[in-house]
DNA sequence: CCCAAGACCTGGCGGC
DNA sequence: TGCCGCCAGGTCTTGG
């Protein structure tokens, strides 16, 4: 699934064709994803106008006047916006119909994606209340991450990928952050330096940066909402290339289970 | 509170 | 070709 790149890569593809726009109608092949739709949903914003589409962490937020829709992709959800004719494939669960005939249509073969609807802020919403921060806002730094990883025995690794510590890093990004910064993931989180945590904040910029310019990282169902794949892959340094050569020492990449994670590194490069 | 493991679901791949 | 086990971009829930 999409990991932040991507779903604001999402985004920022649904952007111009859905703000402004009326939702006609919205079509339920398949309800049961995470958590049920709701039924009273289709009815809630019939008729009425997307006012913005805005992102925490790995939720899209559609607003409307009277609420918002909280959009999740799970592992392996997508969106696009389609032509109401296109005969929905499988997996194509919902339809969101909009005017001229055009629907936005979530499509995720493994259902972890959620559609959920909220008629208070979303940001005190259960799911959304205590993610950590955005990982390219200020206040994500070193000093952040020394303050909230004190004590703490987990795995750095682990900890990045908690949306409690900071939202949008998941197993691709959190892989090559840490091989940026030189870390092993194994590493306890409450026992690394300051210097080492200020490294590892700016390579988790960097990488999540970089990847959104390339428009994210496909490996297989992933695409843009205009079909576009992302380009990050061929960029990627140890994510999927266990046994492969350290692109910077040649030496063959260790791959190892952390927290039911595949985790790619490098035993020189990092510690 | 912290941490690890289980749960949810489908599809693709390698091995036999 | 068929079946089996394992793996996959997430994260909530449970149990120790």
């Amino acid at each position: 699934m999409p990991e932040l790149p991507e779903v604001e890569t999402t985004r920022r593809g649904l952007l111009p064709l859905l703000v402004g726009r009326k939702v006609q109608d919205m079509t339920i092949r398949q309800r049961n994803l995470r958590w049920p739709i709701s039924r009273s949903l289709p009815a809630a914003i019939r008729g009425q106008s997307v006012q913005s589409l805005d992102r925490r962490a790995k939720y899209l937020l559609m607003r409307f006047s009277h609420g918002s829709v909280l959009l999740h992709l799970g592992m392996s959800g997508s969106l696009r916006i389609l032509p109401q004719t296109e005969a929905p494939k499988k997996h194509d669960h919902v339809d969101f119909v909009l005017a001229d005939k055009q629907c936005l249509r979530l499509h995720d073969p493994r259902r972890f994606g959620a559609i959920l609807w909220t008629t208070r802020d979303p940001q005190s919403h259960p799911l959304l209340k205590d993610l950590g921060p955005e990982p390219l806002d200020e206040e994500f730094d070193g000093d952040y991450l020394f303050r909230r990883s004190r004590g703490r025995k987990v795995a750095i690794k682990n900890f990045l990928m908690n949306s409690q510590v900071v939202v949008g890093v998941g197993n691709i990004y959190a892989n090559e952050a840490l091989f940026q910064a030189g870390i092993r993931p194994t590493h306890a989180a409450g026992r690394l330096s300051k210097l080492r945590l200020h490294s590892l904040a700016t390579k988790v910029k960097n990488v999540l940066q970089h990847a959104l310019e390339v428009g994210g990282t496909t490996l297989r169902d992933y695409r843009s909402p205009n079909g576009h794949p992302g380009y990050f892959r061929l960029e990627l340094a140890v994510y999927g290339r266990a046994g492969e050569p350290c692109k910077v020492c040649r030496k063959p990449l260790i791959e190892k289970r952390i927290g039911q994670r595949s985790s790619v590194y490098c035993r020189t490069c990092q510690s």
